[in-house]
DNA sequence: TTTTGCCTACCTATAGGTAGGTAGGTGGAA
DNA sequence: TTCCACCTACCTACCTATAGGTAGGCAAAA
């Protein structure tokens, strides 16, 4: 059973809006990469904003789900720590992709405020994800010299959207292992 | 002595590439708010490609004396990271504008090569001169736990430079405070 | 008298979006 | 079993606004 269409818009649109940002991609873009004319597009996603938002509410999932999965396939705060990092890596695509949340992020003044508001609520789920991890940390002992959970958690999430940054900016992962190896030697 | 057009022009085109990225202002907002006709923007700058390129140039040269000035008037190694935390803090505006090499780093894709290049110059002019301020503080015991200062620098630009984005996001400056808070307390 | 700094008026390409149409499928009711 | 209403998923053709950019003119300064 292969994707259907709306799907597949949503996976060329991510891809799109990951390595170009929201101002970089058009529906005649997409169109073109889906194989149908553009007003089709209109048909599934009524507007850009509701694309956008689409977009960011799939991405919320799938990045929540990976997180539980994390959870349930490593036992310690370190282990955890590093998988996330390695997720990190691989959504790089070799430095071709961004996070969509970093993505969207410069192109915040071009979009609708629900989009922005799932940004805002995106980014608070990630620290609330690694705070416990922190906090798990200091019981089993397993990341060094951790001070408060809660700002360590924030200094990793810019650590890591920093990092892919980085990776972008050069259009080389080496760029995210340079950035990423303080905190994988912890 | 009033700023002529063309300082004129790139102070406007870096506070709108800085918080819109470079998909996100045309000639024409330029125009607009520079009081003149979009024809006569491409008297001062042929092509928006050009204007890129003036614009990195000229951030990057401001930055290299920002650091400079820092060198200048501050002699530990952690009142140097603290300036330049504070530097980076200020460079927000309150949560409005980017670093504008973040800013241009997601539109990768639309910049010319030779902004792509200056791009890379900055980054790499900026771990240098944050690898050193490491290696000063390896020897003058006034910032806990480096590791290899080349490292800890990759870590500290992401760092700063997703600390930027967290503001960008959420607009508001304690997004900032949050992520740089473990920085600071080293 | 040439250069500087701006102008009007225009170009082509593309942006997001809309109006209206149609082929082909589905579900009921007579 | 046929017929009709309705649906999905696309289409062509078009809209207005704007993008970056160009040609040529003009007034004042050097």
């Amino acid at each position: 059973m292969q994707p259907d269409t709306k799907t597949t818009l949503l996976d060329i649109a991510e891809k799109a809006a990951r390595s170009r940002g929201f101002d970089g991609f058009s529906y005649g873009d997409l169109a073109q990469a889906a194989g149908i004319r553009k007003a089709s597009i209109h048909y599934h996603f009524a507007t850009k904003a509701v694309l956008s938002a689409a977009l960011m509410d799939r991405y919320h999932a799938v990045v929540e789900q990976v997180c539980a999965d994390i959870e349930a396939t490593h036992q310690s705060a370190a282990d955890r720590l590093t998988a996330l990092v390695r997720f990190y890596r691989d959504a790089l695509c070799g430095g071709e992709t961004l996070c969509l949340c970093v993505a969207f992020t410069i192109s915040r003044d071009s979009l609708a405020d629900e989009v922005k508001d799932k940004i805002v609520a995106f980014r608070s789920m990630m620290t609330t994800w690694i705070t416990a991890l922190f906090k798990l940390g200091k019981r089993d002992g397993t990341i060094s010299a951790i001070s408060v959970p809660e700002a360590e958690a924030h200094a990793t999430l810019a650590m890591l959207e920093g990092a892919h940054l980085a990776a972008h900016a050069e259009h080389d992962l080496t760029a995210f292992d340079k950035a990423t190896e303080v905190l994988l030697a912890r």
